[in-house]
RNA sequence: GGAGGGGUAGCCAAGCGGCCAACGGCAACAGACUGUAAAUCUGUCGGUCCUCGACCUUCGGUGGUUCGAAUCCACCCCCCUCCA
């Protein structure tokens, strides 16, 4: 890529590593330099949340309603009842309209962290796909529609293609997801004068149909814009966890788990992360990725700060660096936040360590939990424990409160009351 | 509707009358090394009691054959492929 682009949106998104690919990146900039470009990205609701895996696409709405243009955030309330075939073997169950109702909901708020809704010029537009395609009728749809999909052609894109080849089957309900999404684009071209669809690289063929189906519809160049797909350093899919995915609400991960996704993340993705995930200058950035060994923690707190603070705010991300330090720099006073309440007459008849790990969530069984004592995980107060028959008592009460680990990476905190 | 293939622990995947709580791989968890990272090595990885070990519940469902079944038989349910 030699072209040098002169909006701010390009230059900035460029550097910080969000474009992977681009239908025309040069006319897309000179029409970025007039200024208030409408541009949208299509989410599914399945969940009603996003987790981190959404992260780059919501970042990319944010900046580029910071840099004066005008976001719409398409929740696919109507796609979602289709299903994106995308390369998976298995089709997707179908929600009922109560779920997507809830999650829209759900994810609305999400965004609201992020971006800033309204109905001025970059104020963001949330909209629902099953506004339009609820109310389609099939057989004008067809004739107006259906008549410039080449079947040919959608056989090649990918998502068809590994399902085909992988003999795996296709329904008719998911093959029409494409031809529903690029018409999304075509209606939002229409109603909002969206002239850009962005999304993940996987999305690139689905974008495409869009655009060709607004110039042969509408007579209109549109543009499409995807960003790379992330994986950790390791090849992992960014933003899965043992726990399960990383949400960025705090009822389902809250913002000291979510922290410490972030605190954890592997050296080689720390520059990355800093660049997609924060707004910290470039200059910083560069700094914070030059660091090596251990140091390089400092950079993975920042991040984590940073971060946090986006999706939490500033006071929820400070409170959990706070409980973090405290956990893992051991000695410290445990913070009472998160503690699991322990009734004093519970713990003067005896809890046996084995019980208190289960209470705590950081076993599942009493099989687990012995293996873990047997192993050496478990810590009292952070001295290893290796009897499976020792139980807490009132020695083991610091402050009020018991710190019980398993492992390096899981701390819990047992609140004594009824003294 | 017809013909064939299949449903095994979180996932993939062996096993096809006893030695099977079930090979192997992945994921996960713990330990060692470190830096709350990665990689590597070691251990654990259905449950209950635990010292070896013992017992309980598992191989789509329900019955049956057998001293004994994930493995054989019958019926049923679900999935896939091909044909109508």
């Amino acid at each position: 890529m030699t072209f040098e682009p002169q909006s701010e949106f390009l230059r900035v998104l460029t550097e910080r590593g969000f474009i992977h690919q681009c239908t025309d990146l040069e006319a897309l900039d000179r029409e970025l330099l007039r200024g208030g470009v409408v541009s949208y990205i299509g989410y599914d609701c399945t969940a009603p949340s996003l987790h981190v895996g959404s992260m780059v696409q919501i970042m990319l709405q944010r900046w580029w309603q910071k840099l004066g243009h005008k976001p719409i955030v398409l929740l696919g309330g109507g796609t979602t009842k289709v299903g994106d075939p995308s390369g998976k073997d298995d089709a997707r169950k179908l929600l009922t309209e109560a779920d997507i109702a809830r999650n829209l909901d759900g994810i609305r708020q999400v965004f609201s962290k992020y971006v800033r809704f309204g109905d001025d010029a970059t104020g963001a537009v949330l909209v629902n796909n099953a506004d339009w395609l609820d109310k389609l009728s099939y057989v004008d749809f067809l004739r107006d529609f259906g008549r410039h999909f080449s079947v040919n052609r959608m056989l090649t894109f990918d998502s068809v293609k590994l399902r085909l080849e992988r003999e795996q089957p296709l329904s008719f309900l998911e093959f029409n997801y494409m031809v529903l999404q690029a018409y999304d684009f075509v209606e939002l071209a229409r109603r909002h004068g969206c002239v850009l669809q962005l999304g993940g690289a996987d999305q690139w063929g689905n974008i495409i149909n869009g655009i060709e189906l607004g110039r042969r519809t509408l007579d209109k160049q549109l543009f499409g814009l995807t960003t790379p797909l992330i994986t950790t350093a390791s090849g992992a899919k960014m933003g899965k966890t043992a726990q399960g995915a990383v949400w960025l609400n705090a009822d389902q991960r809250s913002p000291y788990d979510f922290w410490q996704f972030w605190r954890n993340t592997e050296d080689a993705d720390v520059g990355r992360f800093l660049r997609l995930f924060t707004e910290l200058p470039m200059d910083e950035v560069r700094r914070l990725e030059a660091i090596q060994g251990r140091e390089l923690n400092d950079a993975k707190r920042v991040l984590a700060n940073e971060a946090t603070t986006l999706c939490h705010g500033a006071e929820a991300a400070k409170a959990a660096q706070a409980q973090a330090e405290a956990l893992f720099q051991g000695g410290g006073a445990a913070s009472a936040s998160e503690a699991v309440a322990l009734p004093a007459a519970k713990l003067a008849e005896g809890l046996s360590l084995i019980e208190a790990l289960r209470l705590l969530g950081l076993a599942d069984s009493n099989t687990a939990a012995r293996t873990l004592i047997k192993q050496g995980g478990a810590r009292v107060n952070d001295e290893p424990v290796k009897d499976e028959k020792a139980k807490l008592t009132a020695a083991d009460v610091k402050d009020g409160l018991i710190k019980v680990s398993a492992g390096k990476k899981h701390h819990r905190v047992l609140k004594v009351e009824g003294a």
